[in-house]
RNA sequence: GCGGUGUUGGUGAAGUGGUUAACACAUCAGGUUUUCAUCCUGACAUUCAUGGGUUCGAAUCCCAUACGCCGUACCA
């Protein structure tokens, strides 16, 4: 009995080759330096910022080299498989703009693509013909390792301070003769497929990442399993040399903490012959908390979750942007230059990227945001808002939609100039920034007028008022006059300068009138112009304030 | 423990032997304005983790130390 009587015992009813698979996947026909990368998540259902991240840079390379990028669902984990995780990332990807150019969904019955399947639980048999291989060659073999029996050697390598793993006298059953270990199978035990690796710890290689440069790692000697006997799914290591060689990916872009298994997967790839792709590894996202520095993560930090920004209301534009600049540290510069250019012209150099952890920090987020948001049309933020509020606030999205030319005004203020107001860093905010314009918020209100009391502010008003002052075909400038007037009737001074120069002489300033006003009408004593708050409220409204505190 | 990797202000960072150590965010101060936001002006690392060296000259080159982070699963 040979080897290869072995590996038709394991896998019976696999007959094609890997030269089979080979023709079957060709190399792509794309232009020269076009990149094909992929973005290969576990359907664990939600999105993490550090899983977006390389989304997005391997979106940005395929795209500007005319490659192709393509998504592809690593199911091998079925313990934590979540019903719809798929569809959620193919929704957060289409929120972002960052969809595939191949894929599977199964749930729409929709694929797309030569080089499929694109889900690894459909791709069961070619991983078992690359096995096949390997165990026909003699470079993997099944272990009949225990958990118990695994759980025992590391405990005693940890104990002896020694490395972790199975490797060297630890691989009991690397050496098995071909006939016990079908002897075993046949009575049914359980078993695993390991590599039997052929590295030297003391033996160092190098290593050529496109972020951080030159590495330098021992090679591994570990006999990493390659095969699962719980499902007979490969390991993340194997589907992914099977799947990045046969999908003919050039670059994989991932996250640092992968960095540490680039021995395995170099002596993967050797152990076919392969070209490996091209690597990106891209610096971790961390968070500091309190005086420490960790990784962000989805359970203590919000913000770690896409769906973070989504609920927040912050625009898909300025999340990119921050991310970007995280990515890419020139990529703020090369956006002044170029304002309006989709994100994808930006040239993106992994040697560029950082090699430490970035800190993401949301008042940046909220800066580019709210730059962003500033200089949108009126008619864009209300359709923003509306489209934000319809899976978030349905009540005032309600209101929205009954007032949608009063709230393009109100949006409108200070807006429609070089420099406009910048109000708003996310949708959810602009509520809370506008609510008092809004009769149906406007009820139950409890008016704090601070330092005034209130016969003083009564007799501002009931003067307002009762000369008629309001005239809503007035400019700002005689709106403004008028307003002057009064305060100069009232005892106060006109102009802060004259006020500040002997503020004995009156009752106060010009500042105290239009604050009264801006109370009175809106319970708060900041708000944007109040000229324009007026023009948009009108006068029935503002006599109706102004009565709700006279009376 | 072992392996890897990193360390320039509160944050993202530029910088590769000679710079006042860019730029942006944040913060603070002053000014403009009817408040706010905007806007304008200014402040904000004598110092690049620490200690040694090399050099006329070092954040930049070399060595050591410290600390951070990642990995060390039949998880990806």
């Amino acid at each position: 009995m040979n080897r290869e009587d072995l590996a038709n015992l394991i896998f019976p009813s696999i007959t094609k080759t890997i030269e089979d698979y080979e023709k079957e996947y060709p190399p792509r026909n794309l232009p020269e330096n076009a990149k094909v990368t992929r973005f290969a998540p576990s359907p664990t259902g939600f999105m993490h910022i550090g899983h977006f991240m390389p989304a997005l840079i391997d979106y940005v390379l395929a795209h500007q080299s005319k490659g192709v990028f393509y998504l592809r669902n690593e199911d091998t984990d079925q313990t934590r498989e979540v019903e719809g995780a798929v569809e959620y990332i193919r929704t957060v990807l289409a929120t972002y703009g960052l969809n595939p150019d191949e894929y599977e969904y199964k749930d729409l019955k929709e694929t797309k693509g030569e080089y499929g399947p694109y889900i690894q639980s459909e791709r069961k048999e070619i991983y078992h013909a690359f096995i096949k291989h390997l165990i026909i060659e003699g470079k993997a073999y099944p272990c009949f390792l225990t958990q118990e029996e695994m759980d025992a050697i590391r405990e005693a390598q940890s104990k002896d301070k020694r490395r972790i793993g199975i490797y060297g006298r630890y691989a009991k059953y690397r050496d098995l003769p071909v006939e016990e270990a079908i002897k075993r199978i046949e009575s049914g035990e359980k078993f695993t497929i390991r590599l039997k690796s052929t590295g030297d710890f003391n033996h160092k290689f190098k290593f050529n990442d496109l972020a951080f440069g030159e590495l330098e790692f021992p090679e591994n000697d570990i006999d990493i399993p390659i095969m699962k006997s719980s499902n007979g799914l490969p390991t993340y290591h194997f589907a992914h040399l099977v799947d990045d060689h046969l999908m003919r990916t050039t670059h994989v872009v991932r996250g640092q903490e992968w960095i540490s298994s680039i021995p395995v997967h170099y002596e993967l790839f050797k152990a076919f012959d392969f070209k490996m792709p091209k690597y990106i590894h891209i610096p971790l996202i961390l968070k500091k908390d309190g005086e420490k520095i960790r990784k962000i993560s989805k359970r203590y930090d919000p913000e770690a979750k896409m769906s973070f920004y989504e609920e927040k209301g912050y625009p898909t534009y300025a999340v990119i942007e921050a991310i970007m600049t995280i990515a890419n540290s020139n990529y703020e510069t090369w956006r002044e230059g170029h304002p309006d250019a989709p994100f994808t012209d930006f040239e993106f150099s992994p040697k560029k990227m950082s090699a430490s952890g970035a800190l993401f920090d949301l008042d940046k987020l909220d800066n580019i945001s709210k730059n962003y948001l500033s200089h949108l049309t009126k008619e864009q933020i209300y359709k923003e808002v509306l489209n934000w509020s319809s899976k978030y606030d349905l009540e005032f999205n309600e209101i929205l939609k009954k007032y949608p030319d009063y709230s393009m005004a109100i949006y409108n203020i200070e807006r429609e100039q070089k420099k406009p107001r910048k109000d708003y860093s996310y949708y959810s905010e602009i509520k809370d920034k506008t609510w008092y314009m809004y009769d149906e918020y406007f009820y139950d209100i409890n008016y704090d007028f601070k330092e005034y009391n209130l016969e003083e502010v009564k007799k501002v008003l009931k003067t307002y008022l009762d000369n008629d002052y309001f005239n809503e075909s007035d400019t700002q400038e005689e709106w403004f006059n008028k307003i002057k007037e009064m305060t100069t009737n009232l005892g106060y001074a006109s102009e802060v300068k004259m006020y500040k120069e002997d503020p004995t002489k009156y009752k106060g300033s010009i500042i105290d009138i239009t604050n009264i006003m801006r109370i009175s009408l809106t319970t708060l004593d900041n708000t944007p112009n109040l000229y324009n708050i007026m023009l948009i409220l009108g006068k029935d409204r503002i006599t109706e304030r102004f009565n709700r505190i006279l009376n």
